[in-house]
Formats: structure tokens, C-alpha cells, sequence
DNA sequence: AAGTGGTCTAGACCACGGC
DNA sequence: CCGTGGTCTAGACCACTTT
């Protein structure tokens, strides 16, 4: 515990308060100390201690009133998966409370395509490595993937096969490539399932869809992973959390 | 220009350091001066010029790295309309590049919907002011909105019903009921047309729309708009810029 | 080893809200 | 008026990256 967890404080304050909130210390709707005891009380500086009630507060655990003092929620919004984060279908599944599993997957490497090769700057001849697979919730199918990697990447790479069946391929892309997926811009659609694809999924044709289309970069803007899904509507939920316009 | 403007200063600064950038003072891909001397430059603390810096990175304008140096990014992302964020469907509209025009606007004061009064925490008995109406890009149906107020809200504030006809209900929130709304939840759902809504966006019935869901909030947490759109699909871009998962 | 960004502190002053 | 949260500063020390 000598090093390490640095900029974690603030972090770590924070968990301390919602610990105290949630154990009824500070019950809802009761009014927290003055920034100044309560930096004390923990510890830290009143910068720190801010921090972390800000981010308490963008959670929607705690308000805060100038002038007035900093309340515990009455009735705190929870959101199991807020779609602004770039979780994976997996995760999205779990949030639900279901298992998740897959089947039906096909891994090879093939030419890009070329809105492929334009979304992630390859040039056409380019090989891509794409895996395809369907995400069950329970046994029963919910979403239909295609995740194209480009070759180039994996060219010097040492992995396994098995590496690229886990369900989160950020993890391998760290993992294994030692690259981090910064974030995602993904666009959003509604579709008819056509007949291969509803046959995929369990579905009949025409049932709608939720597509998305996503291209994920590093934090030095570098594109490394392009994903399509196509989700069941009715067996997962896209919740999105929107800020007010404004400048932060 | 005595007082506000207060905590303005680290947008100040953000604005001038983006003035310097696009200005072609400090060129994509170079690197910025360090913090230290950045700041002094300023006329700033260190404190706030890194807060300003913190904001343009996280709007891809810089890049940051840790015992490097920080950098004008070369290819900043430009999102028009990134969907964490509460815009409107006009915003939606003009952000396409098209006119934003509505029709077959209805406003009336009815009872609460049994899920409207949950989503609203009112009691069954409540009454809502509800707006529906048609939006247009340039002529063209785009999509359908049913907007929902708490009557309670407008019993005592003074305003004329045009002011409900602007495409911001925000807007009006704002400056005639003094409510700020600070965020949304948002859900999302693909949908069918049913024929009462084929009609009303000139479609036929069964194309595909995004169906979606919101309450808005203010800071305070209390709910004070409910809304539901149906979105025709291929009129408007549904663009999320999705953070990698991980502690803020 | 030198230079950079990352974290944390203590303290000052300001603006808002209620008494 | 007082107490609260909101903003800003100067400075210390740490950790990462390159030379």
C-alpha cells in the first residue's frame, strides 16, 4: 500500500461518503457538514474533499445549495448503464441482470471493405480481422455483432485464438496490444430485421432493431476497432444520460 | 464588467487558448508552452490554467501527456450533435444543416397518464399540459413529439401560448417559470409506425423510427419535463460520443 | 538528470441564502 | 449579519517520459 492510487484520492473520499451515506450516517434528506469540518473529519484538504462532493453530486447522491449546505438525495436517480459510456454489448447484458454468453462466432481476416477501410484509415487492399458472433442474455439471443480490428495491429502481437471469445474486446486490445480505447463515436439507427439476420437472432422478419455503428479511437485519435451490432429492442434498454447544453 | 463572471475565469482562459489555437499561434501538432509558464503568460494560477486545459482535452482539441508535454491535436473530432448532450429536436435539425419548421401543433390540459404521473412523481389526478407537434427540416416531416408539463408549474407564472410554439421548451422553462433544467434520462427504443403516425410524418406504415423517451430535471432532482419523440431514422443523425468506462 | 504533467494542500476572498 | 458553498492562488511534492 506504499505507492500507486494517486490522483485516487478524491476517489477514494468519495466512496468513503457514499459508504457513510448508504449506512445511514448522514440518512437522506439530512444535511452533511460544512465543507470545512467535513474536510477535517476526513482528513483532506477542503479542495479534495470538494472534489469528491462533486462528483457525489453529478451522481445524483447529494445536492448542494450555495449558501444553504450539501443534503443527501431523497430520491436518487440510479442508472444501472448509461449509454454516453462505452460499455461493451456484455456489460449491457449483466446490467440487466441476465447471463451473458455467445455462439455462432466466426473470426477471420479478410480485405476491408471500403466504408470499413474509410471509418478506420486503411487503405482499401488493407486486411482487417473481423469477428462475428450473437450475444444470448439467458440462452436467448439479443444482439448480433461484427467487430472489424485492422491486421496491422495484430501483426507483432502474440495472443491466442481464445483471447478474442471474451466478450470485451477492449480488454484484449489493452491486454494484448497494449492499446486503450479512449472512447467511441457511435451513430445510432432503426432497422427491419431482414430474413438472415432474424434467423441469426431467433426473430421474425421485419421485427425492429436497434443498429449501431461505432468506431472506437485511442486517446491519440488513432481508430482501432470499427463495431456493428444490431440489438433486440425489448431485451436490452438504451438509457442515456444528457447533460444541459451549456458550458460545463 | 464589474462583478459575475466569476468562476468564468477557467473559461476565460479555455476561450483565449482556443482563440491561440485556431489563430494558427500555436499550429496543430505543436506543442504548448508547459503549465508553468502557460500560466504565467495568463496571468493565471497554474490551478485554473489546468482546468482550462482539462476542459479542451476533453473536447479533443489537445492531447495531454504525462511527462511529455500537451499538443494541439491534428485531427480534432467535431461533433455537431453528440447526444449526451440535452439539444432539442429543432438543435437536432438545424444542426443537419436544414430549416427547422413545426406543424399540427395541439396544446391542451388533460389528466395525467397513469406512466406520465409516475415519471412526473404526480399523483393520478394531476393535470399536464401537453404539447404535440410535427417537426419539419426544410418542408420534410422529421419527426413527432408529445411533450408533457406539470400544470402546477404554470398556474402561477404569466405567459401567452406562443411562447410554447418556439422549438425550445427549455427556453421557456428558463425564462418564463425561472427552471433551469440541468439533465435528462433518455431512452431509446426502435419502433414501427403505426398508421396514425405514418400519416402524421407522410410515411408508410411499418418504417422503421427511434422512439424516444425523457424526463428532464432540474439540479434539484425534481422532474419537470416528460417528452416523447418519434424520430424518423434516415432525416437525423443520432450521434453518442461515448467515454471509455472507468472512474471519471 | 532534467523537464513535463498529475496530485494535493492551506489559505484567502467572494457570493448566495437564511436569520 | 453570519454561515454556507464557490472560486482562485501559490507552492509543494510525486510520477512519467525522454535525454
Amino acid at each position: 500500500m506504499a505507492l500507486k492510487a494517486r490522483r485516487a484520492l478524491a476517489s477514494q473520499v468519495r466512496q468513503r461518503l457514499r459508504i457513510l451515506i448508504s449506512t445511514g450516517i448522514y440518512p437522506p434528506g439530512s444535511r452533511l457538514p460544512n465543507e470545512g469540518e467535513l474536510a477535517e473529519a476526513l482528513g483532506v484538504s477542503r479542495t479534495t474533499l470538494r472534489e469528491a462532493l462533486q462528483g457525489l453530486a453529478e451522481e445524483g447522491l447529494i445536492l448542494r445549495r450555495h449558501g444553504h449546505g450539501t443534503f443527501v438525495n431523497q430520491y436518487p436517480q440510479q442508472l444501472t448503464t448509461s449509454f454516453d459510456r462505452n460499455f461493451s454489448i456484455g456489460d449491457l447484458i449483466r446490467a440487466g441482470g441476465h447471463r451473458s454468453t455467445t455462439r455462432d462466432i466466426v473470426i477471420q481476416t479478410r480485405p476491408a471493405q471500403s466504408y470499413v477501410a474509410t471509418r478506420l484509415s486503411l487503405l482499401p487492399e488493407d486486411e482487417v480481422l473481423v469477428i462475428e458472433r450473437v450475444f444470448l442474455a439467458d440462452q436467448r439471443p439479443v444482439a448480433f455483432s461484427v467487430d472489424c480490428l485492422p491486421a496491422i495491429l495484430l501483426a507483432e502481437a502474440n495472443y491466442e485464438l481464445t483471447d478474442l471469445y471474451g466478450d470485451s474486446l477492449h480488454a484484449f486490445l489493452a491486454q494484448r496490444l497494449g492499446l486503450t480505447v479512449h472512447h467511441g463515436i457511435a451513430q445510432l439507427r432503426p432497422l427491419l430485421a431482414e430474413s438472415w439476420l432474424a434467423q441469426k437472432l431467433d426473430l421474425s422478419s421485419g421485427t425492429p432493431l436497434l443498429y449501431l455503428e461505432q468506431v472506437d479511437y485511442t486517446l491519440e485519435q488513432r481508430p482501432v476497432l470499427f463495431s456493428q451490432a444490431y440489438h433486440v429492442a425489448d431485451a436490452l434498454e438504451f438509457i442515456v444520460y444528457r447533460r444541459g447544453p451549456g458550458e460545463r
